[in-house]
DNA sequence: AGCACGCCGACT
DNA sequence: GTCGGCGTGCTC
């Protein structure tokens, strides 16, 4: 007879640990992967997920056993388990933090996985039977008499009423719960509605990989008012199915309300969202539904990619070349990516769409790894602008605006259309300068220049949280001439007002619309069509269609030509792509202004040509020349401590680890922000034409540092795929 | 990440 | 004399 062998469960946990544990497993428990549990973790109890069954332990350690399991099913379904492996494998991220993310606040946190439901109230009984000095009770009465078919405990708090408020009164009977309302305002899926589209959208459709069809990745490279979200619509609604689900990601940004309506208007209450302002409790609903396989349609940012769908058939990726797909900080992933080994691992294909598509994507057209469906004409009668560049050398500047740019608003606004004045605020915002002894301010635990706010007259760190009040005089010599200098939007605002006072200038920034809904008021007052002229940044050139504007002009397109971030000339041309689609929607043909101290410049002279494509093409060339991504692959070790020498040396000692013939190294060398929040920045970056070989590189490097105790303070992470090299 | 253990400064 | 600062080390 064999001898009896204990059953064990390797643990993942939401930690910073790349390590697994290891408990035994009582014998009235089965575990499988993917399964949520609670163990003793030390002196705490913690909440683990299943990572392995009856894994060989380590020797000369004494398990301890699983406490409970907290589900019979596993949390995270085998297709998004593998998913998330992958992805802690393929950016180096711990495991436990990877699968971790895939959970909602609630299931972190050890909760049961069920949905809190919230109990509805109706008013059964007479005011009159309260006592004289409950006053607030019989305000709570009153006012759940005056709700048709009752309220919800959250809504009866948020009018200012408490829990104990309503369970005093449902002691007395005075009121009881009754079953919710059906949700009203979102219509049911109307089964036959279905967009038009045009032939060329018809054309590009059919050129889309179906579901059924297995995995398959499409670059749709549909240009801006091609009508791209049309034909999502259209191939949903043919393809889908209506057992199936189907992830839609976009940028957070785009992300809006208008978005949603579009396709609740096609799909009704199928419609699901998913981004970061939903709070644990729908989070959770959201989660759950996802994971019972209900037929959903969801639209959400990055983070939906990891959600545990059960019956996903498609995937869609809109605006696939927008950088937010990154995730910047912690578990740096790229939706987009993960989104295409999603649909791989799910044997379905991915459509990833884009007017300015990256060059990542691009290359794998190209390479007939994806295939390339054009969508190369406007919906309806709408022409692409004429782009042009104004060369600004030698030329006087108000506000950084051009005298023919002026007069080219002028003209437009006696047309009696909108002109759109688009400040590219890449590495230019507005600092105090002195004009007497040159001193501009800096913050005191950062290597950057404070930045003017006019609204509270603050000068703030965009790096750290440090702010003071601006000053009248130069701190440094006293002098008065102490001014705001740099390219806002506020002071192109200014001068647009004194040239143009007869005519709105409406501003279009974070600090404008910042106020919950004020975007809808500016977005009413513009589509309303009266001539005016909007002043804005980055926040102009995605979502929000303004179909009345006819001139755009650039004020600043230099910033990314000459930059130290090899991405920035490709993330120039796409701004500047997407904020010439903003002109000339409809019927009226757009003109765009692009000022320049570069008007010869390769890119920008194949930029006004006006087709994208021919531009990605020189982009391509360069990266190749470069051998930069996508060429080959690229990571890059970071590291922060109190000095600068403390994190050179650490990323000298793991650059003589890594040296290989087949990796490239460039630094350490210190971070473009040297020092940030009084922390040290340095980093190393690492280019290898065999992806397969540097990730396995640098997993031994990780092994190698976590074994090596570093010195206190010293941190460093890993980004494979960066997105921003400085 | 937590959490405990541990060894040095200002206090009832 | 102790309360508590956060440096260091460990968690199956």
């Amino acid at each position: 007879m064999e001898p009896h062998v204990p059953r064990t469960a390797r643990i993942a946990l939401n930690r910073p640990l790349r390590r697994l544990f290891d408990y035994l497993v009582p014998d009235h428990i089965t575990l499988q992967k993917g399964q949520r549990v609670t163990i003793p973790f030390g002196r705490q109890t913690a909440t683990g997920l299943v990572v392995d069954t009856d894994a060989q332990p380590p020797e000369g350690i004494t398990l301890k056993p699983v406490r409970s399991v907290c589900e019979e099913w596993p949390a995270l379904p085998p297709e998004t388990f593998r998913l998330l492996s992958w992805a802690s494998d393929y950016y180096q991220h711990p495991l436990g933090e990877c699968l971790f993310t895939a959970l909602p606040p609630a299931l972190r946190r050890g909760r049961p996985a069920a949905e809190k439901k919230d109990a509805y109230w109706q008013a059964c009984g007479d005011p009159a039977l309260l006592p004289g000095n409950a006053i607030r009770q019989r305000e709570l009465l009153a006012w759940l008499q005056r709700q048709p078919g009752g309220a919800a405990s959250k809504q009866i708090v948020r009018a200012g009423f408490t829990q104990s408020q309503i369970r005093s009164l449902q002691s007395k009977e005075l009121i009881r719960e009754t079953a919710p309302p059906d949700p009203a305002g979102v219509p049911e899926e109307t089964r036959n509605r279905i967009p038009l589209l045009s032939p060329a959208q018809q054309d590009a459709a059919n050129q889309l990989p179906l579901p059924g069809d297995g995995f398959a990745t499409a670059l749709l490279f549909g240009i801006t008012g091609s009508g791209k979200t049309e034909l999502y619509l259209h191939y949903l609604k043919r393809h889908l199915g209506d057992q199936n689900q189907a992830l839609v990601l976009v940028p957070e940004i785009n992300l809006t309300p208008q978005t949603v309506a579009r396709f609740q208007h096609y799909f009704g209450s199928r419609i699901v969202v998913w981004h970061s302002a939903l709070n644990d409790g729908e989070r959770l609903s959201t989660w759950l539904k996802i994971h019972n396989g209900e037929p959903v349609i969801l639209i959400g940012t990055r983070s939906a990619v990891l959600l545990p769908f059960t019956r996903l058939k498609t995937i869609i990726v809109d605006e696939e070349h927008d950088s937010s797909y990154k995730q910047g900080e912690g578990f740096r992933y790229s939706g987009r990516d993960t989104a295409v080994y999603r649909a791989h691992l799910n044997n379905c294909p991915v459509i990833l769409g884009s007017a300015t598509p990256s060059m990542e994507s691009y290359h794998n057209a190209l390479a007939g790894k994806y295939s390339l469906v054009k969508l190369e004409e406007r919906a309806g009668t709408a022409k692409p602008p004429q782009i042009k560049l104004l060369d600004i050398r030698s030329r006087p500047l108000e506000g950084g605006i051009s005298r023919p740019a002026l007069q080219a608003i002028e003209k437009c606004l006696k047309d009696g259309q909108q002109a759109l004045v688009f400040v590219n605020r890449r590495g230019f915002a507005p600092v105090m300068m002195c004009f007497d002894c040159g001193h501009m301010v800096e913050c005191p635990h950062c290597d950057t220049r404070l930045t003017y706010h006019r609204r509270d007259r603050a000068m703030r760190c965009h790096h750290c949280d440090f702010q003071t009040a601006a000053t009248d005089q130069c701190p440094k010599c006293d002098s008065d001439a102490f001014k705001p200098v740099g390219q806002g939007t506020e002071r192109s605002e200014d001068i647009l007002t004194t040239q143009f006072p007869d005519y709105p200038v409406v501003r279009v920034d974070r600090d404008s619309t910042q106020r919950k809904g004020s975007i809808q008021g500016i977005l009413k007052k513009v589509n309303s069509g009266h001539p005016c002229i909007l002043v804005g940044t980055q926040m102009l050139a995605k979502g929000h269609d303004f179909p009345n504007v006819t001139l755009v002009v650039v004020v600043n397109a230099d910033g990314g030509l000459f930059s130290v971030d090899f991405r920035a000339p490709e993330q120039l041309i796409q701004t500047l792509l997407q904020v010439s689609g903003r002109a000339g929607r409809g019927e009226k043909p757009g003109e765009v202004l692009v000022q320049t101290c570069h008007s010869d410049h390769p890119l920008l002279r194949s930029l006004a040509e006006g087709y994208y494509l021919p531009v990605a093409d020189q982009l391509l060339a360069e990266r190749e020349t470069g051998q930069l991504p996508p060429y080959r692959a690229m990571a890059i070790f970071r590291a922060e401590a109190e000095t600068m020498e403390k994190s050179l040396r650490l990323l000298d000692t793991i650059k003589s680890r890594a040296l290989s013939d087949k990796v490239e190294i460039w630094g350490p060398l210190p971070a473009l922000i040297a020092r940030r929040a009084d922390r040290h920045r340095a980093q190393l970056v690492m280019l290898c034409d065999n992806r397969k070989y540097l990730n396995q590189r640098l997993a031994r490097l990780c092994e190698l540092l976590d074994q090596n105790k570093q010195s206190a303070g010293l941190k460093w992470v890993i980004d494979v795929d960066p997105q921003e090299t400085g």
